[in-house]
RNA sequence: GCGGGUAUGGCGAAACGGUUAUCGCGCUUGGUUGUGGCCCAGGAGUUCUGGGUUCGAUUCCCAGUACUCGCCCCA
């Protein structure tokens, strides 16, 4: 029988890549505290309403959009959460968090689950960092979103970081921009790929960012969004510009970064490292003001940014950031069986307990010396405490120091081991 | 759902239409009786599966499967 293998798209985080997640997370999670953000933790299951919201028959909207979903036994469906985003907006509509001082700012971390074809960096569960500022129309908080999403890749030590920055308008101004570009598209129909053909009376901002050939030449001509702007949005967007520009930071305006679905709102944006180009996209984020009315809560603006934590490990390795080593055992402790078996699993709980890292030879029976040793070469340790029965028989163990340069062996009291160990250790 | 690429021991590679398929790393055992890193000797691999071509295939062809990259979708 041949063993029982991982699903395809998901993947085993092997300790040497945890180190990469670890520091991805310990920065993100540090900024966000340093930004005053809150940690709330929705669930990983929420309903298939939540994310399927009134686009007609549910059942097509999540095998359309790629989510896991699971019948339950009333007939009725939830599903594996496909982002954060909505979840918490519920949490905050639900918990009646518009009754704390306003806005509400929280971040969360966890996995996410979309049913699709992997590809470079993207699988079926990743794992988000996700941030959200609740019941602030400010476009200073759109500023802060950004800022936070790119302060993260800057402290990870990213180089060449820029903002990609677009605005979707509003229920006011949208649809008049949508209307401008379906009719300047419309007069090209045959320049349009089929698939693009098939966008246009579906969800015509999709084909801004379709990867069609000659797109480019054909959108160089296109009406964009920025020009039909509502007196608020562009108020809002050019407010966000200054802010911007104050601060030095690079941002493009791309009229190709776009939202297909109308709860979204005014800012779009995603973090690009520019030495990458195109592809660079490390994360994105914008506003949703429609959102916490499209779950049925009142009506609450919304901003925020959602960043995968594999595309960000992904670029690490491609920028050779190194990250730190997490702490090991320094100290080793080998015996010879019996009694020195006792001594030496006391000696490595003395130590434990006093907070020094330690590592025991395991052997269930008497194992060489060698053996012993070359175990504790393979890891990081600077001393080695070697329980015989000659020096047992004398109250004693050997202290071996293993490090580079180091001195001798030499003997020592065995009721003194942790303090010798702790002089050492601090002098080491 | 559609399309491209790749499939050799834990990992990275090599080889050839034909006797026991090679190398490095790693793992593991041992090198006299209680001691690391070097060195030496030994140990472990049905060349993805199933067909076909052939006297004979790991090597050629086909299918399947897996992995991978891209498209679709991206909240």
């Amino acid at each position: 029988m041949s063993a029982v293998k991982r699903l395809p798209g998901f993947q085993d985080i092997l300790p040497e890549d945890r180190v990469y997640w670890d520091y991805v997370m310990s920065k993100a999670t540090g900024l966000a505290q340093r930004y005053g953000f809150l940690r709330l933790d929705p669930p990983v299951v929420e309903s298939i309403n939540l994310f399927a919201r009134g686009n007609g028959e549910a059942s097509d909207f999540f095998v359309n959009k790629e989510m896991y979903a699971i019948e339950e036994s009333d007939g009725s469906y939830v599903a594996l959460r496909p982002e954060f985003t909505a979840g918490m907006v519920r949490a905050y509509v639900n918990n009646g968090m518009h009754s704390r001082p306003q806005p509400v700012k929280l971040y969360t971390f966890g996995p996410a689950f979309r049913r699709e074809r992997q590809q470079a960096g993207r699988f079926r569960q990743h794992t988000q960092f996700d941030c959200e500022i609740l019941g602030e129309t400010d476009p200073a908080a759109d500023l802060e979103i950004m800022m936070l999403a790119m302060s993260v890749f800057k402290e990870i030590g990213y180089s060449e970081l820029e903002f990609q920055l677009n605005s979707t308008g509003c229920k006011t101004c949208k649809p008049g921009y949508v209307q401008a570009l379906k009719d300047y598209l419309g007069d090209h129909l045959d320049k349009l790929a089929e698939i693009d053909q098939q966008r246009l009376k579906l969800n015509p901002l999709r084909i801004l960012d379709s990867k069609e050939k000659g797109m480019n030449e054909l959108l160089a001509g296109a009406p964009h969004i920025v020009d039909h702007l509502c007196e608020d949005c562009e108020t809002h967007f050019n407010d966000l510009r200054a802010m911007l520009e104050k601060l030095g930071t690079p941002y493009k305006i791309n009229f190709r970064l776009v939202r297909g679905i109308d709860y979204y709102t005014k800012t779009v944006f995603e973090v690009w490292d520019s030495r990458i180009g195109a592809q660079g996209s490390l994360c994105g984020g914008g506003r949703y003001d429609g959102l916490a009315e499209a779950i049925g809560g009142s009506s609450t603006p919304g901003v925020g940014f959602g960043l995968g934590i594999e595309r960000a490990v992904l670029g690490m390795k491609a920028e050779e950031i190194t990250p730190p080593s997490p702490p090991e055992p320094t100290i080793f402790v080998a015996h010879f069986g019996g009694d020195t078996k006792l001594a030496a699993v006391d000696i490595t709980y003395q130590l434990r307990s006093a907070g020094i890292g330690t590592r025991l030879a395991f052997a269930r029976d008497r194992r060489s010396m060698k053996s012993q040793m070359r175990e504790a070469n393979k890891y990081p340790i600077s001393y080695a405490i070697i329980v015989g029965d000659g020096e047992l028989a004398e109250g004693k163990v050997t202290i071996r120091p293993m490090f580079e340069g180091s001195g001798d062996q030499y003997q020592h009291p065995i009721e003194d081991v942790l303090a010798e160990i702790q002089k050492a250790a601090g002098n080491g």
